[in-house]
DNA sequence: ATTAAAATAGTAATTATTCCTAATTTCAAG
DNA sequence: CTTGAAATTAGGAATAATTACTATTTTAAT
């Protein structure tokens, strides 16, 4: 099972490191397939679990039921607006002590943990009038 | 749209309130089935979903590509084992302010955020001999 | 150049979930 | 208690995301 260079791995591969959106396989396929129209989905969709795999790329669970996936690899959060629907990185913080709290009365190993932010982007609070960057409310899972 | 009684409706719910893991609409679906002979698998997905829709009980997104639910409407955070893939509660303290942290540099509004834990529970460590409440590794998405 | 392993295109299959419809059940009003 | 409209159901069809299969093509070591 040596990896061999393939055009397509490479194309799927290029294409997800130039965008910045966070896009699902058939996004990628629907892209790729302009300069390479006779690539399947089904290359797409293996090139994306193989690059996975060996750690080149992430995929991501936005909740949305559909797999988005990240070229960017070292670690930071998410935010998701439940308005558009987009995926955009955040800077922030570590917030690793929160594994912490979470083991104080735990009977096991917690090896991390999947956080992501939700509520409603910079550009849909324009639209909407909603005030950007103002007072949160809570939730959580 | 008004709300009328139905017996697998209650049964349904009956029977996430009774269990301590979090299932599946499946799983519900083969337990039910054993008083409930021929309740129909449509019905089980169609009252859960209503279920949540009314806030009686909460979907839960564990990563593993299908829906869990859970009886358990308060807020808490959940574990899940890698090696068993069994979903636990964590009884722990309140960690809302990673929310405020992920808005320092964010341009929109956070309202709140999913987070769960993951490693492997306090049964398989016993199993695979790996010493549960030990270390705890670092991860994120 | 030869050739075995890896990868592909295209399609079929699978899985989770939702949708559809005729029949049944609920429940408020007479 | 009947009636009838609205809600719900069972069962099956439809959808959507993803994986599996297979004959053919590509890669790359010898």
């Amino acid at each position: 099972m040596a990896l061999k260079y393939s055009r397509q791995r490479e194309v799927i591969k290029e294409n997800l490191v130039h965008r910045e959106d966070h896009p699902t396989a058939d996004m990628i396929y629907m892209d790729v397939r302009e300069s390479f129209p006779n690539i399947s989905l089904g290359t797409v969709y293996r090139n994306l679990q193989l690059l996975t795999d060996i750690g080149e790329i992430r995929k991501l669970n936005v909740g949305d039921g559909v797999d988005h996936f990240d070229a960017k690899t070292f670690p930071h959060y998410h935010f998701i607006c439940r308005e558009c629907g987009s995926v955009i990185d955040l800077q922030m913080d570590n917030i690793d002590t929160i594994k912490d709290i979470a083991g104080v009365n735990f009977d096991g190993q917690i090896a991390g943990h999947i956080t992501y932010f939700y509520g409603v982007c910079g550009n849909c609070c324009k639209k909407t009038d909603l005030p950007a960057d103002s007072a949160k409310i809570s939730a959580q899972e």
